[in-house]
DNA sequence: TTGACATGTTCATAAGTATTAATTCGAATC
DNA sequence: GATTCGAATTAATACTTATGAACATGTCAA
């Protein structure tokens, strides 16, 4: 470890007395020019100069009283998703009661290294990060380097810091038992973000739920996009109905959706084309946000509670003590609510 | 002013060595009893003991780091209006560039005076707070006393803070021009959150260049409800019909609406009922967030783009010194843009 | 019982910092 | 040109802190 700078050094390199230094670092102003004042400054600063006496860090009760937010690329804070804001409020929820509060850093594409220094170098010392979706590796990496507890929302880093993510498979077979037992047999998937690891997983599971049960998930009626916003749910279910053949005995009955985003745009195309819901097609999404119940019909979904997830963050948060080189790293699943909605019904051809 | 304490001072009142101070104080722990380290903190803390060396808050560019930013009553984070996280956007964008991070602070229900008082008090200087909304007066100066500078967005509070809010009237002008261009004389209003002054605002808007132009809202035209959600646009929109006598030449054809989710509830009942959007009702809203252009059809709607008020509040507390007692406070007002939809077209009768 | 070892602390002193009186230096005044 | 004055800086030194070596003290195994 490179040996702390003193006043004598800083007074050397700038040709001025040990004495001045002392003087303006103590923050005496009259009397001392403001060019020496700030040129004082600036080089000791440059060079890390650190008071001796103490180092506030280590207290015991060096209360870190921030937590920074960083969303993954593509996410801004103007297109919430939604789960983002339940997110958010979980944390906050918890982390209110330890008088912590949230701050929101930038998004990946915001920040590069040098920023991230700059923005975390000059305040106090953040308790942790949270990293809302999939970041990638490298920027997760950088951000290791900051000694900073970090930890991972709806996306996992096995090794790399802890996590909290729903249990996607348990969303998937909720939804499809509920289904199932209502009749349906022919199941569509409206997929969303179709780059991102989320989604996969939830299309692998909803074809494993369909596999336990003999049931097939026909290609044809799997219809994935880009973002997976209203407007993509809503083009997800007119493509599904182009691509469907004149006999209705192949239509699927039961769309399941990404999210409820594109639950409500698919029922926008449903109420717009005279597609009756629940009565000829049931709609399904994996979510658990505040849209499914924003406007009737409640949407029939299941997922884990994004609320939780953000209160479980803040207090795996709380607990984690310093930030560590070979830590063991928590991954914490939080279990799936299942809620029947509006949007479900017998299969048509069943009753 | 009081000579500060030293290392050894703390040492003999704890009856140590004043090199185990030094040891604890920089935050050695290997070799030292947890007994020692804290007794030696606590009592450094209880003191005010400060390292020797420089004093951080003298430096001149001691920035300030925050900014934070308090909701309305009501408002939670997991219920965002859009709005808000347009705003937050904005002084995410412009805040960026100066290093400077927002926090969340919380709701105006969350926090009392003690509360924030422990929230500021132990952590880096914030530039200021941002509200979000309208907040009671008491609430305002209990803030004001902690010699932050205040800047309430979408809500002015003169002589009390600065303000950066929309342009209602403007707004309002923009619509009734394009509707009554079209040749709509019978309108309605669909109206939100009707205990707060930016409902009343909206409406007594609407009247007036309704007025202007020789129009009458009639009264039974007029529905509010408490929220401006979603469902209570559907609710809106549902009672309005209900209220319609058998007379279609009486029935409006131009729906206002207070904000965009009520507009997007109002037209899934059109949808519902078989209205025909905008053959047969034109839905203009208030609003310019992201929910206008969320789906086909995109909203007729006008109002004052909410990331640019998120900027200009930005760059306000940017520019802003020092809080002061007798301060000049701005309150500005943002322009307002119109942009023309897919829900808007000729009056039915006109053609 | 003894010695090896670890832990926690102190001693002694080197290194660093604060502070006051003294110095420098240029501008204004005589 | 000499004198005065004030601002800016430094010398000198008292005071404070850091740190390696030394010193207790207790534990454990031979």
């Amino acid at each position: 470890m490179a040996k702390r700078i003193s006043q004598s050094q800083i007074a050397k390199e700038l040709g001025v007395s040990q004495s001045l230094v002392s003087l303006v670092l103590n923050g005496r102003r009259d009397g001392i020019s403001d060019e020496s004042y700030n040129k004082i400054w600036r080089v000791a600063v440059a060079n890390g100069y650190v008071p001796r006496g103490m180092q506030p860090v280590h207290a015991p009760e060096a209360r870190r009283n921030y937590v920074g937010i960083v969303q993954r690329s593509g996410l801004k804070l103007d297109r919430p998703s939604n789960t983002f804001s339940h997110v958010q409020q979980g944390l906050f929820k918890v982390l209110q009661q330890a008088r912590i509060s949230t701050t929101f850093l930038g998004g990946e594409r915001d920040l590069d290294e040098k920023k991230l220094f700059e923005l975390l170098g000059q305040r106090d010392p953040l308790q942790g990060i949270v990293l809302f979706g999939e970041v990638s590796e490298p920027f997760l990496r950088a951000l290791g380097a900051l000694r900073v507890v970090l930890l991972s929302v709806y996306a996992s880093a096995p090794g790399l810091c802890h996590s909290v993510v729903p249990n996607e498979k348990q969303s998937l077979e909720q939804l499809v038992a509920h289904l199932v037992k209502l009749g349906h047999t022919r199941f569509a998937w409206l997929g969303g973000n179709c780059r991102l690891g989320r989604h996969r997983a939830r299309l692998g599971a909803l074809r494993e739920c369909l596999a336990s049960r003999q049931i097939e998930l026909d290609e044809r009626h799997i219809v994935s996009v880009e973002n997976g916003d209203r407007q993509e749910g809503f083009d997800c279910a007119e493509e599904l109905m182009n691509r469907l053949g004149d006999d209705p005995s192949e239509a699927p009955t039961a769309w399941v959706c990404h999210n409820g985003l594109m639950a409500r745009g698919a029922h926008q195309f449903a109420l717009l084309r005279g597609i009756r819901v629940p009565e000829e097609v049931s709609i399904a999404a994996v979510d658990r946000t505040r849209i499914c119940t924003e406007i009737h019909p409640y949407l029939t979904s299941a997922g884990s509670n994004p609320e939780v997830i953000g209160e479980e963050a803040a207090k795996l948060l709380c607990k984690t003590e310093e930030p560590g080189e070979n830590r063991i790293f928590v991954d914490l699943v939080v279990p799936s609510e299942f809620v029947e909605g509006e949007t479900s019904g017998p299969a048509p051809n069943h009753a």
